[in-house]
RNA sequence: GCCCCAGUAGCUCAGUUGGAUAGAGCGCGGCUUUCCUAAAGCUGAGGUCACAGAUUCGAAUUCUGUCUGGGGUACCA
């Protein structure tokens, strides 16, 4: 139900005798909103204040014109003035319930039209790079464009996934590197993606320590830099002690000192505990130089090697079956993959074109798109000739408008690639792009305990799958506690024990994503997110199965299904009716988490919507026998109330039980 | 240096795009179980919305400046 707009449209022809611009109606009438004083109204307008100067009358002159205009009468029980001059509207208790039954009944859609003008989405998200194992950094995107995708679906828009592998990259050259000089053919045979995760860990930890030995100098003339520019700090001021600006001066170059001894420490720690490792220093030795010829390796392959390419045609797919093992766990589908090998042939005719256009230049060697507000150009070419993920994304938008012509398109990437996709974009519109909206719906960084970005390290790998498992053992540590379940009637069989242990831990994992605002970082915390009390999937997932159990409980009283399906919706109590307001909401809320592809707006939503249930059920009982006209009510708003759950849980990827 | 993002309760975070007395969860204090699952509910304490100006009927929200933290910044993705 859009609620929403249905009351803007009554007070359109009123406000529009005053407000004649299209754009200033259109502003007022989106100052009519939901209000956040319950006690005081269902819905307010906040329209009669900013037009004071206007009409040159006060406020509540106005908002009483206003009121004794607008036709609500079928809607509203009442509309009062209020404060400065609000117009609180509070809902009819029948107009309510009656679209409230209209819900009920269209269990599958619960009454959300379709929008009006469908719309083609491009989503790309997940994306991670198939040669290096999963790990939770790939988890947000992941979840908060399936979310996305699910959400626009259902509103009735197109919405086409692509899940742009990384599977031509650098990461290759590692591996095929590592797979020439440091295989181990029984591994390899037993279990090809554990082995290939090795050779890259291998590879990756010898280029690492010789990129540190070979920093080191650098490092040190950096330190001394630094503790030059503090002594030149302290001088100065020493020689005008008032100047504050000095002062500050004074301890920027004393961080910077700190920063610089940190980095030199750390990579003589970690050369120094290398070089412990006979065994490794002698690979190090046998391989110097292992940077470039990885970089060959790669070149190699992308010129089409035989060797390299029949290497990569034999390693693809099991990395891909890798992957795709945990989507199948999460549940996420994707309409394509098309990888970044997929465009690699069209990458020469992108960078042609933007020479044809005069929009890229060489420079230093490299061809650019320089680009205005930007310091460094978009690089498409290397010195070497190689090409990089900028040509690749070009081409890639190219494709997509060529194949699916659609209206906007959405990349769902971490916010430090903000920068890039401003480029992007900015090229994209260049070459003729301007009919699609380009989005980057970015997100903060998957944070460590210690505050900075969970990345791979080379040995310390969180994988995503011993994550998952993580929280399914920690879901069932709470779920499946023997002292709690001796409380229950019900015995669960170790099945059923096991699913749901896997549904909350799931869940849990995926909603403690979802949960924050995507555009702040978020430090991850597995034990936090396995906690199943206050704001998690688990208390939304556990108030479902309360209305679950009460609908159990009616059936085996003898109230048939049937009878109370059809009866009659009434609201009288206090809790009935903000439950039931909230149930209202429901279309209208999901249009609002789409206007910036806020997915936390839909968890908070069914948090409250768990909450008013829990207020409720407390309060009320529903079974009760000396009024069965009540019961029958109660028992659809209970009914209800688990269908807006399990959908929009079903919105988030996030599954429900039917007992736990 | 330049550019971007953030700063809200002890902690983790919301805050419907400028609306009424700034909200949750966790933690801390108190209360509620003959009753549809107590994984619950009710309730109390806890705030200079980083700081200073500006804009206006009205600012956590917009603008300017300052402070603090994070990220990015020419051939990685």
């Amino acid at each position: 139900m859009r609620v929403l707009s249905l009351i803007r449209s009554r007070f359109s022809p009123v406000l529009a005798t005053w407000l004649t611009e299209p754009n200033a109606l259109n502003a007022a009438l989106e100052r009519i909103v939901p209000s956040r004083e319950s006690n005081l109204a269902d819905y307010q307008a906040n329209v009669a204040m900013p037009l004071q100067k206007k009409l040159g009358k006060p406020p509540l002159a106005i908002a009483e014109e206003i009121v004794s205009k607008v036709d609500l009468s079928d809607i509203c029980e009442s509309v009062t003035i209020a404060g400065q001059g609000y117009v609180n509207l509070r809902l009819s208790p029948t107009w309510l319930a009656n679209c409230l039954m209209q819900a009920h009944a269209d269990p599958d859609r619960l009454a959300v039209a379709p929008v009006a003008t469908a719309k083609t989405y491009v989503i790309d998200y997940s994306s991670p790079n198939v040669a290096k194992p999963m790990h939770v950094g790939h988890i947000r995107s992941t979840v908060i464009g399936d979310s996305i995708t699910k959400i626009l679906r259902f509103l009735g828009h197109k919405a086409i996934s692509d899940n742009h592998l990384g599977d031509w990259g650098t990461q290759f050259g590692m591996i095929i590197y590592g797979y020439k000089n440091f295989r181990d053919d029984v591994a390899f045979a037993q279990a090809p993606v554990a082995e290939l995760s090795r050779l890259y860990r291998v590879v990756q930890r010898i280029i690492g320590f010789q990129d540190a030995v070979a920093n080191i100098p650098k490092l040190e003339l950096a330190f001394e830099k630094a503790q030059q520019k503090l002594a030149e700090s302290k001088a100065k001021s020493a020689a005008a002690p008032q100047d504050k600006k000095l002062v500050k001066e004074i301890a920027t170059s004393a961080r910077q000192l700190e920063e610089a001894n940190d980095e030199l420490e750390k990579a003589k720690a970690s050369v120094e505990e290398s070089s412990q490792d006979s065994d490794f220093m002698v690979r190090s030795k046998q391989h110097p130089d292992l940077g470039q010829r990885v970089l060959k390796e790669t070149a190699k392959l992308h010129s089409g090697d035989a060797e390299n390419l029949n290497l990569w045609e034999a390693f693809v797919p099991n990395c891909k079956d890798e992957i795709h093992s945990v989507y199948t766990r999460l549940n996420i589908q994707f309409d394509h993959e098309f990888g970044e090998s997929y465009y690699h042939d069209m990458l020469p005719a992108i960078v042609e074109d933007l020479l044809a256009r005069s929009l890229a230049v060489q420079s230093g060697g490299a061809i650019c798109v320089f680009l205005d507000g930007y310091e460094a150009p978009m690089i498409v070419q290397k010195q070497d000739g190689a090409y990089l993920y900028s040509t690749t994304d070009i081409a890639t938008a190219v494709f997509r408008e060529r194949e699916f012509a659609p209206d906007a398109s959405l990349y769902v990437v971490d916010h430090r690639q903000s920068e890039h996709f401003q480029k992007l974009f900015d090229v994209l519109r260049k070459i003729g792009l301007i009919h699609t909206e380009l989005k980057h719906v970015e997100f903060g960084t998957v944070l460590g305990e210690d505050g900075k970005p969970f990345k791979t390290r080379s040995g310390t790998v969180v994988g995503l799958s011993s994550m998952l498992d993580e929280a399914v053992s920690g879901a069932w540590d709470v779920v499946c506690d023997p002292e709690r379940l001796q409380k229950s009637d019900y015995v669960f069989t170790e099945a059923e024990k096991r699913h749901i242990a896997e549904t909350v831990g799931l869940g849990a994992i995926k909603y403690a994503d979802l949960s924050h605002n995507r555009t702040s970082n978020y430090v991850f915390d597995m034990k936090k997110m396995v906690q199943l009390q206050g704001n998690t999937a688990a208390y939304i997932q556990y108030m479902y199965a309360r209305t679950r159990s009460i609908l159990r409980n009616a059936e085996s009283e003898g109230i048939e299904t049937d009878k109370w399906n059809s009866a009659p919706l009434v609201l009288s109590e206090t809790l009935e009716l903000s439950l039931g307001l909230q149930l209202l909401r429901f279309e209208d809320m999901l249009n609002q988490s789409m206007v910036e592809y806020l997915p936390n707006v839909v968890t908070e939503y069914l948090y409250e919507t768990a909450k008013l249930f829990a207020s409720f059920y407390v309060q009320h009982k529903v079974l009760t026998p000396d009024a069965m006209d009540t019961t029958m009510s109660r028992l659809r708003l209970t009914d209800l109330t688990g269908l807006t759950l399990r959908k929009g849980l079903e919105l988030l990827g996030i599954g429900v039980v039917e007992r736990m």
